[in-house]
DNA sequence: GTGAAAGCGCTAACAG
DNA sequence: CTGTTAGCGCTTTCAC
């Protein structure tokens, strides 16, 4: 391993000459032929900085603990992963992943990531909820992540929910359904909430008649598909905006049931479906994909941001709120999000 | 922040030997009374050691590397990084984990772990594969996970594709099925060839014939379900062993649309499906999981003792190569992994 | 312009 | 048995 020191003795200067000049700040303090000098045998070497012995004098160890919740079981937290890991490695960090699903274990885990001296923590859910920050994160600089913080003091990016169901109906309404159905979730989500009102809201834009009888909220088990079928007779849709894939999925089972072909006779925009859908019914399927990738990258720029108390640059961000694509392109993806901001949070 | 020279100062001693007691390294060496009393104000301080300071000292970071492809769009990784997780957690590690999607960005990736000073790398690839591993980590410490070297130089741990089979198959023949078809995958992956042997063993074994016809491999697209609903319509198989939950899906939409229901009519036997699938088909579906959390498990702790240049006790490590559960368990999980060990290899 | 010196918080060899 | 000393590799004043 080469150190600094190996390139001062070459350069027959000292190390603090080097360091001065490998980070930028020998503008009108070294010289030039020096500078230059001292670079090349760097790269010669192959000098690669020691980033913990920076850390331990400079105080800042350019990590950020990522606490994903389900990392495990969905491929949600995987999206948010890779954005926030790509905006950290445009900027020079590096991600710390920890899962939470364990209660107790996840005390523990941030417990080491704070041993380690991660510069600032996300703190990601798997469905969008009023989330209480647990105490032992209050006191380090902090960004939510599909998640609200009750107490108003932590940043946070969200989906924006109402415009998902807006865009999702307006989409069914455009192409020509008449009987749009909303199948729901039976749990008290900010998503589902959000996205009901948008499916009103988009009825009511376009003067179309708003019947409660369309709307079914549903759990996700046995009595569901029952429901969803009881739909079907009782009101014959012709268009369903599905809360998500196993939502979609009942209104597939019962389709196929009928003889009913999806994208033909029955029209169907889900959120957020699970991977094997986009694959095997591409042609049929219209699908939003929450903007996993998006708020795991805007969170990360924002986190960022905090640490180094000062606004960086964001204009290679993801674009968010981006407007509905074409009714003809294959797979649409509508990205909405919405960075709900307290101001800078330092400690 | 509270350091050692804080509690050598209240102690009265020099911070060397707050070092050794809070290391237990005292044994004999302190003064008993001494030990406890440090100890106590330790405690009473809140010290956490800076895991920088030591690092920077005894060239060991007690992080991990974990580069995973797909981390963004299958729930696969998830549980290979969970798994990952909770064995470093349990040996005092933590998980870097770099997503390796972009091909160019992968070494980039690496020199980033690399200057943070991993101890060495965990190498995860989305689906069975014989692997080169990339020359920038062949000097490091690594285990590969769902993936082969193909130098053979380094361990790796994988599915046991062949059991996966032989087990599948085994249970749908106990079921009493007569006809059971294979949907397979057109890809040559290695978990493709070691599941039909499974199957073709597993037939054998039980002195039923092995009827080509009923075996097909299909890609993941539209002509796959026309060549399942030919194989339906032509061979009338009473059960399936499906190579994953795209492929079930195939045989779903066939059975809805003939009026079957599964785990009536007919049988599925499916791998690695998608949680929307056991949530929604939990009665019906049965599903063998690929070992994911126990692969990464068993992964980081074959790491982990590769590191610290011995054995580590793996008496509590994920039961693995399980036999099959009784026939009306609800949702049986076999676990089949294997470890394919090339001896330590240290640097 | 450049370098010497003083650490960041910790560990380990070695002398008392 | 105990404590002193000498760094790990880097940054950053402050003299020269």
């Amino acid at each position: 391993m080469t150190t600094m020191q190996d390139i001062a003795d070459l350069a027959g200067v000292s190390k603090a000459t080097v360091s001065l000049v490998l980070n930028h700040h020998d503008a009108g303090r070294v010289n030039p032929e020096t500078a230059e000098f001292i670079r090349r045998t760097a790269d010669k070497l192959g000098y690669r900085p020691n980033q913990l012995a920076r850390s331990l004098r400079t105080n800042r160890t350019h990590m950020l603990g990522f606490m994903g919740e389900e990392v495990a079981t969905t491929p949600f937290a995987g999206g948010i992963i890779l954005g926030a890991q790509d905006a950290a490695s445009a900027y020079g960090y590096v991600l710390l992943t920890v899962s939470t699903d364990g209660k107790a274990k996840e005390e523990n885990e941030t417990a080491a990531l704070k041993r380690y001296g991660v510069d600032g923590f996300l703190y990601s859910k798997m469905s969008n909820r009023i989330t209480d920050i647990p105490r032992y994160l209050t006191d380090y600089i902090l960004v939510l992540v599909n998640a609200t913080d009750r107490s108003g003091r932590f940043p946070s990016v969200e989906p924006d929910e109402f415009r998902i169901g807006y865009d999702a109906t307006t989409r069914l309404i455009h192409a020509g359904c008449l009987r749009i159905s909303y199948i729901g979730c039976s749990d008290p989500l900010l998503a589902q909430s959000g996205r009901l009102r948008g499916y009103h809201a988009a009825l009511a834009d376009a003067g179309m008649p708003i019947d409660d009888s369309l709307h079914v909220d549903v759990a996700n088990n046995g009595p569901a598909l029952k429901t969803v079928s009881e739909l079907f007779d009782r009101q014959h849709p012709d268009a369903f905006f599905c809360f998500n894939d196993a939502r979609a999925w009942y209104v597939y089972e019962c389709a196929a049931r009928r003889g009913l072909t999806i994208g033909r006779d029955i029209s169907i925009v889900g959120v957020d479906n699970h991977r094997v859908f986009a694959e095997t019914l591409e042609p049929q399927l219209t699908t939003i994909e929450l903007p996993h990738y998006e708020m795991g990258y805007w969170a990360a720029c924002r986190l960022i941001s905090m640490i180094e108390g000062h606004d960086i640059d964001c204009s290679h961000w993801p674009q968010t709120n981006a407007p509905m694509p074409p009714l003809d392109a294959p797979i649409p993806a509508t990205i909405h999000c919405t960075l709900i901001d307290k101001g800078s949070v330092r400690t």
